[in-house]
DNA sequence: GCATTATTTGCATAGGTATGCATCAAAATT
DNA sequence: AATTTTGATGCATACCTATGCAAATAATGC
């Protein structure tokens, strides 16, 4: 099949020097001479001739690939986390080996695969391992890190943002700004990132002594959400005037698609009716039409650790096991009646007055 | 570094037999007896063996690896394509080794990376490589398919849509529904995706003896379209009257952004006063407050043909190149005023009836 | 039961590079 | 000029698996 391939001995025997003068010369801080390493590249210039890091990596035992294990691609959350993943996995000299599909039955299956190839560490993301392939794992020496998914008492890294606490922190904004009739749109209800929103969000009205909030179940998507919302504001409920006053949603899609149900079906009022909250601050939420407030998890912060991390335990395996948990902050925007005093990190979002007028002005 | 391996050497010894026969009871189809292949999986099981990829890559010239040159995941129309290309090439057991960042200058420079890794094929979306580079890569016998771009006479398969064809399209639909005034809102200038659609809109018009669409500049994102819309809908041209009445925009997202500044800044009534057409069916484009007519590039069917053929000519090198071009159809929804003959294949997408009592009968 | 064919099995080698060790040349020291 | 130190080079081997070939075994036919 392959045609004959340009070997490090070809161009070798064209520089007239040996193999190993090759393998050094492409080797960095290696022992050669200026002089033969200009030799040898001239001839491999000449030659067309490629290092083979396959051949590479079954020497050295290191192939300098990552493989990452990413949930769902088309949820709008995940595509800048592969992008930054690439990009600081890229600047350490680590290529990516992508793989889809990870719900935490598929992970286990999915691992050998992974495996086989020798990958430096692998990157699971809102994906949890069974135990025993955890230790399998260990025992190959390939070191593991969860994305937005911790494990209590597990042998692997973990790097997380504390939703329990973000949910709780909304729970309170909500309640300590005057809302009485709390609703949560949830996500798909057997993720732990959906469960331990909720949690929060719960435990929290429970703790100030408001009724429990009303839920309507979504599955993450904006059309969820939307129906959720006509759930939740039933023409019934509408005309009566018992519906929710504030809705936090388990992910913004479901929030936009809340937004658009509560406002263009229902013709109430955000925030003056309602206040809504998302969570991951999409790109979306900033669109002129939805302004919706938001929590912002600590994305590139959190892709950055994850790396760190994994360079370094790949570098020494004996390294203690870390569980990173980031804050969120509040995103704020326009979709919700919020107390005078916020009580968790936030940044105000406000429309640049001049946008408008900047963007005419040059006509 | 890393810690002494289970090779099949171990695995034939455990199970009393040659390491000949650990390699054939992994490889499907090879001469080995069943009880053989039992003591093989046994012993490798009790000792934790998997075969090694990297080693297997090396021998038998075939790494099962795809390198994927990625433009731009955080561009809506990608992610889509991405996990098609993930579904599509791992059914044909291939893994994925992504690239990403391939503006056409970058390409150049990230093929080395790529062809390094002796990946069996290169997948590049968006983006073109030189011809030396198309050269060097036929040498190594390395298959390349463009995905979304055409190079004329170069010695590389490609899979697009007819980008030139479909902006054709929309301008005589524009036309012949009796509007006058035609703009266009660009993607960034120099990608070919962003000439092509130009291009196809500008030439038609043309040819039906209008006047020559006024143009505003973009970069495909939303606020990009956004300040776009604002430009092309000054207030000066909006209280004159003076104003386009048919939008074309390169992308969806900067037809969103466009769509809420020509609503919500110049209170103009869409389609009504003015008709919006988008480019690429991106999920957003049917939320209910939106629900922009767009165009739909045939991606599901695409990357089946890039991906089809790709393994074919990993098979078969002497295959000959192929140029596929996929029409792509109109979604029409409820942003654009539209003749009563549509001279394209087209899909009305229209709101279910019953969708809002579907959802509220269930409370 | 013997000859013939089909199926298994093991041996030995190849695939392309990195690296410890020994050798050798050059530079530095005295 | 003789000796030590430094740096460059080549040799040989290891990394782990796949596969052609020959030998051995099992299955088949008469």
């Amino acid at each position: 099949m392959g045609r004959p391939r340009v070997t490090s001995f070809d161009v070798a025997r064209a520089a007239g020097v040996s193999q190993s003068a090759v393998s050094r010369a492409y080797t960095p801080g290696a022992s050669v001479s200026e002089k033969t390493k200009k030799k040898v590249f001239e001839a491999a210039q000449k030659l067309g001739y490629q290092p083979n890091a396959i051949a590479r990596s079954l020497i050295s035992r290191r192939s300098n690939m990552i493989g990452l294990v990413m949930a769902d691609v088309v949820n709008p959350f995940y595509p800048p986390v592969l992008e930054l993943f690439m990009r600081n996995f890229r600047e350490q000299g680590q290529r990516v080996m992508l793989f889809l599909g990870g719900h935490n039955q598929d992970v286990d299956e999915l691992l050998p695969q992974v495996l086989e190839y020798q990958v430096d560490g692998i990157v699971i993301t809102s994906s949890t391992l069974s135990s025993e392939m955890a230790e399998h794992c260990n025992k190959l020496g390939t070191p593991i890190t969860l994305f937005n998914r911790y494990v209590p008492n597990a042998e692997v890294d973990s790097v997380c943002s504390d939703n329990i606490d973000a949910a709780r922190n909304i729970a309170d904004l909500f309640i300590s700004a005057g809302h009485k009739r709390l609703a949560y749109i949830s996500g798909q209800i057997n993720t732990s990132t959906n469960q331990d929103r909720q949690k929060g969000f719960f435990s929290r009205a429970e703790e100030r002594r408001q009724p429990e909030p009303v839920m309507a179940e979504g599955d993450w998507s904006y059309q969820s959400g939307f129906d959720a919302a006509l759930k939740l504001f039933s023409e019934e409920k509408v005309s009566t005037g018992q519906y929710p006053d504030a809705v936090f949603c388990a992910n913004d899609l479901m929030g936009l698609g809340a937004l658009d149900a509560i406002r263009y079906k229902r013709n109430l009022r955000v925030p003056e009716d309602v206040s809504v909250i998302g969570f991951d601050d999409t790109d979306s939420c900033s669109w002129h039409n939805y302004r919706l407030t938001t929590v912002r998890t600590p994305v590139e912060k959190m892709v950055i650790s994850a790396v760190e991390n994994m360079i370094a335990r790949i570098n020494n395996p004996e390294k203690e096991i870390i569980a990173v948990l980031e804050q969120s902050q509040l995103i704020v925007r326009d979709t919700a009646r919020l107390p005078d005093q916020i009580s968790m990190p936030f940044v105000a979002d406000s429309l640049p007055a001049d946008s408008a007028a900047r963007a005419t002005s040059e006509t």
